[in-house]
DNA sequence: TTAATAGTGTCTATAAGACAATATATA
DNA sequence: TATATATTGTCTTATAGACACTATTAA
């Protein structure tokens, strides 16, 4: 095993965490549906994903605190970022090695009021639906990460937490329908999604939700005691008896 | 943004790859399935998955082709590794910052023949059948890789190119018996695979292979034609017309 | 009452799961 | 011929997909 010193003594790259943060943002029309939206920073010729590079005694985790608070504007924010891939041509950057680890992270449109930068909303195919290209390869990381939680968000009821509890199962179906991009059939979002939910009792205060006048709905939370792998129905190649 | 000065001034980490090393494991006994394997190396009470740090100037995959050649005495290996996960403690290392970047591999049996360290079965639930754990998280990148494994070769035929083409179904079927740790239907395995598969013409050569006596099996070439994603059956959320 | 939305019943099409029958080779 | 494996047929069951009907509130 390498000593101390023999670890000094290898040239070491600079460490860039770059982040998608994916929320959504409402609809722009009445009987329109909501989008998945980016969070782009940088002017026109020069748009990226925020980023910055980890600093020592950093986890990924704080140096993505880091980069809301620094370049965001934004505290308090609790970050679970999913790594999604590395750039690591070493060419890349002409003025030192560097590595750049994207990453994604979901965040409730709540905690992006007043961030600096721009949500921009992502079209179904993945690409940005407004201005050109960001630089590097972040244009292929948003459709990375907007792929990513779609497929999420095809299973299992808001598992990135987008919704405050408890919610009704029209504003949950209003959610997906944003994050897929997609309008979905209410009967059948209802049948997959709950057995995931849990109704909320009438004695846990506030019942029954309004929306726009009409029947009262059933509100919910999420099931926290399933296993996400064992909730997700498993139609698959194995026999009944290796389920 | 940062000039060539500043970026040499901040401290950086050292950059580990560990690469979590997949195949498979013929059957042991007549009647038994093969078995999914991971590569190890080091002596007991000193296990890891094979890694070394990244050199100025490589990339991933390069570092990977090292870690082969050099740790393992394989070479000429084509090497497409899936970043899996970061282990960013800043203290994890007490000798230095280090990151480490695991990934898994996955590389057909003829390729890991004379190979240094051991290929250690993985049982159904992800862990090694044998010996004590592996040192750092290594447990946790093992069992990850080959619940990710499992899931691609549970739709798709053989996605990871582990059997030389071409097969028959059999031999497909033992290969994803092997790597999925169950065994499975024939039938529903054929009408799965099917879809993805060419079926080699006479006139291509060899036109029926055998395996043990009985009649002879038609050989197929994966499908190149489709895009994996336009491939498995996307039974979803989505109505007709989204899709 | 009407309007508006919530929730359920039910029919159809498709695919998984399971078993059995048929096909084609070798010995 | 017997034997072994490959391939197809088909029945059952589960669920997606679709449509329509019933339920419950406010105005």
């Amino acid at each position: 095993m390498l000593e101390k010193d023999d670890l000094a003594r290898f040239p070491r790259p600079n460490v860039a965490v770059d982040i998608a943060v994916l929320s959504v943002l409402p609809r722009q029309l009445p009987h329109a549906i909501g989008s998945l939206a980016v969070l782009i920073e940088g002017e026109p010729g020069g748009r990226t994903l925020p980023g910055r590079f980890l600093r020592e005694g950093q986890t990924i985790s704080e140096c993505v605190v880091d980069v809301l608070s620094v370049k965001a504007g934004m505290s308090n924010v609790r970050a679970e970022p999913r790594l999604l891939r590395a750039f690591d041509d070493p060419r890349r950057d002409p003025r030192a090695w560097t590595l750049s680890l994207a990453h994604s992270l979901t965040l409730p449109p709540r905690l992006l009021r007043g961030a600096r930068g721009a949500l921009v909303p992502i079209a179904a195919g993945g690409q940005l639906v407004l201005g050109e290209p960001l630089l590097f390869d972040h244009d292929a990381i948003v459709s990375e990460a907007a792929a990513a939680i779609r497929e999420r968000y095809e299973r299992l009821p808001d598992p990135d937490g987008l919704l405050e509890e408890p919610f009704t199962i029209a504003e949950l179906k209003s959610l997906h329908e944003a994050v897929i991009g997609v309008r979905l059939l209410k009967d059948t979002f209802r049948r997959r999604m709950e057995p995931n939910l849990r109704p909320l009792a009438e004695a846990d205060g506030a019942r029954l939700l309004r929306s726009d006048g009409g029947r009262p709905a059933q509100v919910f939370t999420r099931r926290a005691d399933l296993e996400p792998e064992a909730a997700i129905q498993r139609r698959g190649l194995l026999p009944r008896a290796a389920r």
